[in-house]
DNA sequence: TTATAACCGTACTTATCGGTTCGGTTAGGG
DNA sequence: CCCTAACCGAACCGATAAGTACGGTTATAA
């Protein structure tokens, strides 16, 4: 008979590799799950399924579930701190970096994927608060941080006039995403933005940051700041 | 003799009104409960205990633990409902109107108690599409719609220039609340912002909304709209 | 006073799931 | 070719918690 090749016990799916690389095999399938279904909603035993693996095979890779989603998020916020660093530095005049910054950080934003993480992360927090520290500061404020170092140089260069540049950009990035965040997070599937609402939005906050903050141009009177309450 | 009073067993809490009361108070104990330590993390022996009632008693007035707390959601989403409605008609001034709203916006949104709540309700949407719905039309939906109509008004009065209502008001309010949301929903508790710095950051975004969407003052050019992208 | 319904405390049922163990199997390096 | 480590499948363990059942108790209304 046929040492291998057969069905030992039933059809037996496609062998996989091993060593080193099935840990990343599970990674991403257990991400897939994670984001698709919910961390409490899948079950380990699923991810041994879909990842055509044992039990036996996930905890020698992972030390447990929550290992496994700690590493899936550091992971995930790697890539987002790499992805924030490369848009502030391109040189160009402050409505393009603007611009294109809340282009980025919108479509991020309503990602389904984000999204999934995003709410995954929410509601691990409680158990394990180093989720979402982490996250936070690899997303929210890191943005807030790179955009507020960027409009304290754009100010020594003349480009922006304000006297708290963290409190501008951060009005500019709540400008930009508005409640688009708590969209995803409470409202199910749905079509993400598109690509034209994105734009629209993006260019009329940055419009209105120009407003107020870039240089006046010639004759116009400095921007009025004082409301009596 | 005492007929009641004593303990027949042990000691007795202080003995419990029934009737339709009792649904009430069991109501407000699971509240804090699910609000201090989360919905997941709440068993219902524990708020058994903590109303001095048994969990037949629970079980007697609601028909499980989801409903349980879809019935706080709900009253909480119908508190919110009404407390909204009432910031917008105060027949004052644009500034003051969005001064007032927004002020009573990043104080809901910077309190423990709401985080929790949207927390809870974030993490159970999964399971519960209709829970997060709810939240989100009578939260967010629900304010970006009033704004728009009183912002809708104020253009007919001529205290409002800008071509869509609805998107200068999603920009006014995700400016007043930046990422503070997400704040509380990533970081433990943290103390909630100072009574000074809701005021700062409100001001401030009333200031740039009033600088690019107020009447220009005359003898100012009119908002120069055009950025060649 | 008595019937009834809400109530308490406790124990039980049932189900899920994370994590472990084990016996047999397969791949790959020496 | 064979030894070893990774692997599979399946059974198992332990804990937790939602929901139910029950027997005895207390308030209240008739």
């Amino acid at each position: 008979m046929s040492t291998a090749g057969d069905t030992p016990h039933r059809h037996r799916p496609p062998r996989v590799p091993r060593g080193q690389r099935r840990r990343h095999e599970i990674l991403i399938v257990a991400e897939r799950a994670f984001l698709g279904q919910g961390f409490t909603e899948t079950t380990m035993q699923s991810i041994a399924a879909a990842a055509g693996a044992s039990k036996e095979t996930l905890y020698r890779h992972f030390k447990s579930k929550d290992d496994l989603l700690i590493e899936i998020v550091l992971a995930r916020t790697a890539e987002l701190r790499r992805a924030l660093d490369g848009d502030v530095d391109s040189g160009a005049g402050m409505a393009a970096v603007l611009t294109h910054l809340g282009r980025n950080l919108l479509t991020a934003v309503t990602t389904p994927d984000t999204v999934a993480l995003l709410r995954i992360v929410i509601a691990e927090t409680v158990r394990n608060p180093d989720l979402g520290l982490s996250l936070y500061t690899a997303g929210p404020e890191r943005t807030n941080r790179l955009l507020t170092g960027y409009l304290a140089a754009a100010k020594s260069r003349g480009e922006f006039h304000g006297d708290d540049a963290a409190l501008a950009a951060s009005l500019f990035l709540g400008s930009v995403l508005g409640n688009e965040p708590l969209v995803g997070l409470l409202r199910r599937p749905k079509h993400p933005m598109t690509a034209k609402a994105i734009e629209a939005r993006v260019g009329e906050a940055v419009t209105l940051f120009m407003t107020r903050y870039a240089a006046t141009p010639p004759g116009a009177a400095e921007a009025a700041p004082s409301r009596t309450g």
